[in-house]
RNA sequence: GCUGGCGUAGCUCAAUGGUAGAGCAGCGCAUUCGUAAUGCGCAGGUUAGCGGUUCAAGUCCGCUCGCCAGCUCCA
C-alpha cells in the first residue's frame, strides 16, 4: 500500500485514493512530488503531497486560472461564435483574450458575470483529459477554435491535457479547482484591445479583466483598494495639490511644475546633492542640444532615432539630448586620465526629452521630458564591485528615507541562448555580472536573476520599490555599459603605463525626478511628510481678534525657516480646518483668546486631530526633530 | 503606433435632435465664530477644434487634437 505524506504527516492508504480525500475545503490544489496537480489525482505509489490554498501565491494562480475558465465558459454560452485565445491568471486576477466581432460592452460583461455566477452555481466537476497531441488539434479544429490549434501547433510533448467543465472545454496544463462551485466571489473589471500573442501584426483580442476570491469579503476589500488607489491618482492629486499641472495647448507628456510641487523637487534635488557629495561624487550640467554626430557616435541616432527629437540647424542636424551619457564621456575624454583619477563620479540632474509613441503616455509615470538623477562611474574593473556596492547602498538609503519599506532586486544579465544579440566579449561580460553579484551578496540581497532582461550593451541591477499599497514601481538602475567607452575610445593610463578601456557604470537612484515625484504622490497619498510638504504648518486664528497674535506666530515660524500659511480668511474655524486638511498640511495650530492669554498654540495634526496646546517653543521643538528624521 | 472608451464652467456632474443647468471652487455682502463645509447674492460656456447631415446639433456622421483602459515600446 503506497505511504503518501500530506504536509509533513505520513498515511497508509489504499490504491486509487485521490489527494481530495485528504484535502480541507479550503484547499485547492496540491504539489505531489514537487509537481502542481488535481485534487482529483490519484495516488499510485508513494510520494510527498503538500496541499495549496487560495492564500499562497500558488493557490491564487489555480483559483484565478479556474476563474478564466469559467469566464470562457460564459463567454462561450452566450456568444457562441467567440473564438478562445488564452486565459492565464496575473499579479492580481485573470484575464481571457476573445476573438469576437464586436467590442465588448459594459453590459456585456454585466451578463457575462452573471452566466458565471449561474455556472458557479451548477457546480460542475472539472475534469482533467489526456489527449494525444493531434487528437486534441482534431478536436479543436471541429471546433473551429483556432488560436488553440496553433497553440497546439507548436506544443512539443506528444500529449497534452485538457480540462472540461459541463460542454465547456480548454486546452490547458492545469491544474484546476475540482469544481465550479469551489469559486467563490469574483468581479469583472474591464475590458481592453490586446494583440494574439502580444504581437502588433496580429489580429486585436478582446481581452476581458477580472478577479476572484474564496469570500465576498476579501473581493469587496480588494474594490476598496483599488478606489483608495483610485483616490491617490496622482494625475488627480498633483493639480489638486498644486503640484504640477500638464496642459494640453503645451503639448502631450510635458509637465509644467506648480509653486508647492517646486518645493517637494527641490527638496528631493538637494537631498539627492548632499547624499551624492557625501558619497564622493562630482557634479556637471550638460546642454539640452547637442549635435547630431556626437549622438551618430554613441550609436543611439542609429538604434532610436524614432525617438529622439531632431532638427536641422544650418548645414547639419542637432539633437535635443535623450541621455546625457555622451556628454560625460566628452567630459571623461577631456583630460588624459590615470589610473590615480579612478573611479571618476560624475553626476547630473539631467534634463533629456524623448518621443515616446503617444499611447504609451501616463501622467508623470512616463513623460516626454524629464529630468534622470543620472551619473557615470568610470572606474577600473578592480574597482566594480566596490563601486556597484556603494551606489545599491546609497540606493537602499534613499529608498528608505521615502518610506519604501520592502523592494525586489532583479539582476538583468544576457539570454543565454542569444549571446550574439549582445554587445562585448564573454569575458567582459563575465567580469560585470560576476561583480554586480558580488556587491550583492556582500550587501546580503537576495535577488532574482531575470535572464535576456539586460540590455545589449550590458548586465544591470534593477530595484523595484513596493509602495504603500503594494505595488511595486522600477526606480534605481545600475547599469554596465561596453558600448560607449569603446565607441569614444574611454582609456585611461594604469599601473604600467599602458592605455586600458575604462569600466563604464551608468546609474541613477531616483530614475527620473517626475516619475519618482508621481510615485511619492501615490504612495503618501497626497500626505507627503512633514520635510516635503509644500506648506508644512497652518496657522487658525478662531476670529479676527487673534489675527495680530497669528501674524506674531507667523512671522516666528518663518524666522525657524518653515513653510508656513496663516489663514486670515473670513470663514469659520471648522472650514478652514477642513481646508487645511484637504489641502494635506501637517500641522494647524488654533489660536484664541486662551491661547493667546496663555503664549500658547493648539496644535493639530492632518488626519489625527486635536494634539493639545503647547507653548511654541516646545511645538517647534517637535516639528525640527520631525524634519530632521525625514519621517 | 494599435484596439476600445471618453471630452459640457477651474473641479465633480446634469440636459428625448428643440432656450446649456446644479453643487463645490471664485468674487461681493452679512456674520467674528474653538477642532472636517455659516447664510444671501453675483459672475462664470465658441459644449476640445474643424467640417457635414438637419428647419434645428452638446446630442447624429466624418476628420483632427487631447485624455482614459489595455496592447506594443521604454537607451
Amino acid at each position: 500500500m503506497p505511504i503518501i505524506t500530506i504536509n509533513g504527516k505520513r498515511f497508509e492508504v489504499a490504491k486509487g485514493t485521490r489527494i481530495i480525500d485528504f484535502a480541507t475545503d479550503q484547499e485547492i490544489a496540491a504539489r505531489l512530488n514537487g509537481r502542481l496537480v488535481d485534487l482529483a489525482t490519484v495516488v499510485e505509489e508513494d510520494c510527498e503531497v503538500e496541499l495549496i490554498s487560495f492564500s499562497s501565491d500558488e493557490g491564487k494562480e489555480v483559483y484565478w486560472h479556474s476563474t478564466a475558465h469559467l469566464l470562457a465558459h460564459a463567454v462561450k454560452e452566450l456568444f457562441p461564435e467567440v473564438k478562445l485565445a488564452i486565459g492565464p491568471p496575473i499579479a492580481e486576477g485573470f484575464y481571457y483574450d476573445f476573438d469576437f466581432k464586436r467590442p465588448f460592452t459594459d453590459e456585456d460583461l454585466v451578463l457575462i458575470q452573471e452566466r458565471m455566477y449561474e455556472i458557479k452555481n451548477r457546480n460542475l466537476p472539472i475534469e482533467r483529459l489526456v489527449m494525444k497531441r493531434p487528437v486534441a488539434i482534431e478536436l479543436f479544429r471541429k471546433l473551429g477554435e483556432i488560436y488553440k490549434v496553433e497553440l497546439l501547433e507548436e506544443i512539443e510533448e506528444p500529449e497534452v491535457t485538457l480540462y472540461k467543465q459541463g460542454d465547456f472545454i480548454d486546452l490547458c496544463r492545469g491544474p484546476h479547482l475540482p469544481s465550479t462551485g469551489k469559486i467563490g466571489s469574483f468581479k469583472l473589471l474591464s475590458v481592453a484591445g490586446a494583440y494574439w500573442r502580444g504581437d502588433e501584426s496580429r489580429p486585436m483580442l478582446s481581452r476581458i479583466y477580472g478577479i476572484s476570491f474564496p469570500t465576498a469579503e476579501e473581493l469587496d476589500r480588494f474594490l476598496v483598494m483599488r478606489e483608495e488607489a483610485r483616490n491617490r491618482d496622482h494625475r488627480v492629486l498633483g493639480p489638486r495639490l498644486g503640484i504640477f499641472r500638464m496642459f494640453e495647448e503645451a503639448g502631450p507628456g510635458l509637465v509644467v511644475w506648480l509653486p508647492n510641487g517646486m518645493v517637494i523637487r527641490r527638496l528631493i534635488e538637494e537631498y539627492w546633492i548632499e547624499e551624492h557629495k557625501k558619497a564622493g561624487y562630482r557634479f556637471i550640467l550638460s546642454p539640452h542640444i547637442g549635435r547630431a554626430c556626437l549622438w551618430q557616435k554613441s550609436g543611439h541616432l542609429d538604434y532610436y532615432r524614432e525617438n529622439m527629437f531632431i532638427f536641422p540647424y544650418g548645414e547639419e542636424e542637432y539633437v535635443i539630448k535623450p541621455m546625457n551619457c555622451p556628454f560625460h564621456l566628452l567630459v571623461y575624454k577631456s583630460e588624459t586620465r590615470s589610473y590615480r583619477d579612478l573611479p571618476l563620479r560624475l553626476a547630473e540632474l539631467g534634463t533629456v526629452y524623448r518621443d515616446e509613441r503617444s499611447g504609451v503616455l501616463h501622467g508623470l509615470l512616463r513623460v516626454k521630458g524629464f529630468t534622470q538623477d543620472d551619473a557615470h562611474i568610470f572606474c577600473t574593473k578592480e574597482q566594480v564591485v566596490d563601486e556597484v556596492t556603494g551606489v545599491v547602498e546609497l540606493a537602499l538609503r534613499f529608498l528608505k528615507c521615502y518610506g519604501f519599506e520592502r523592494y525586489r532586486v532583479d539582476l538583468s544579465v544576457r539570454d543565454p541562448h542569444h549571446k550574439e544579440r549582445y554587445l562585448g566579449d564573454d569575458q567582459i561580460w563575465e567580469m560585470a555580472e560576476s561583480g554586480l553579484i558580488e556587491a550583492l551578496n556582500r550587501l546580503d540581497l537576495k535577488y532574482r536573476e531575470a535572464p535576456g532582461e539586460a540590455v545589449f550593451y550590458g548586465p544591470k541591477i534593477d530595484i523595484h520599490a513596493y509602495d504603500a499599497l503594494g505595488r511595486s514601481h522600477q526606480l534605481t538602475t545600475v547599469q554596465f555599459d561596453f558600448n560607449l567607452p569603446h565607441r569614444f575610445g574611454a582609456v585611461y593610463i594604469n599601473r604600467a603605463g599602458e592605455s586600458e578601456e575604462v569600466v563604464m557604470i551608468h546609474r541613477a537612484i531616483y530614475g527620473s525626478i517626475e516619475r519618482f515625484i508621481g510615485i511619492l504622490i501615490e504612495h503618501y497619498g497626497g500626505d507627503f511628510p512633514l520635510w516635503l510638504a509644500p506648506v508644512q504648518v497652518a496657522i487658525l486664528p478662531v476670529s479676527r481678534n487673534q489675527a495680530q497674535y497669528g501674524r506674531r506666530i507667523l512671522s516666528r515660524l518663518r524666522r525657524s525657516n518653515l513653510r508656513v500659511f496663516l489663514d486670515l480668511r473670513n470663514e469659520r474655524l471648522n472650514y478652514r480646518i477642513r481646508d487645511a486638511e484637504t489641502r494635506k498640511i501637517p500641522y494647524m495650530l488654533i489660536i484664541g483668546d486662551r491661547e493667546q492669554k496663555e503664549k500658547k498654540v493648539s496644535v493639530r495634526k492632518r488626519k489625527e486631530g486635536d494634539l493639545g496646546s503647547m507653548p511654541i517653543k516646545e511645538f517647534l521643538r517637535r516639528i525640527r526633530d520631525e524634519i530632521k528624521k525625514k519621517a
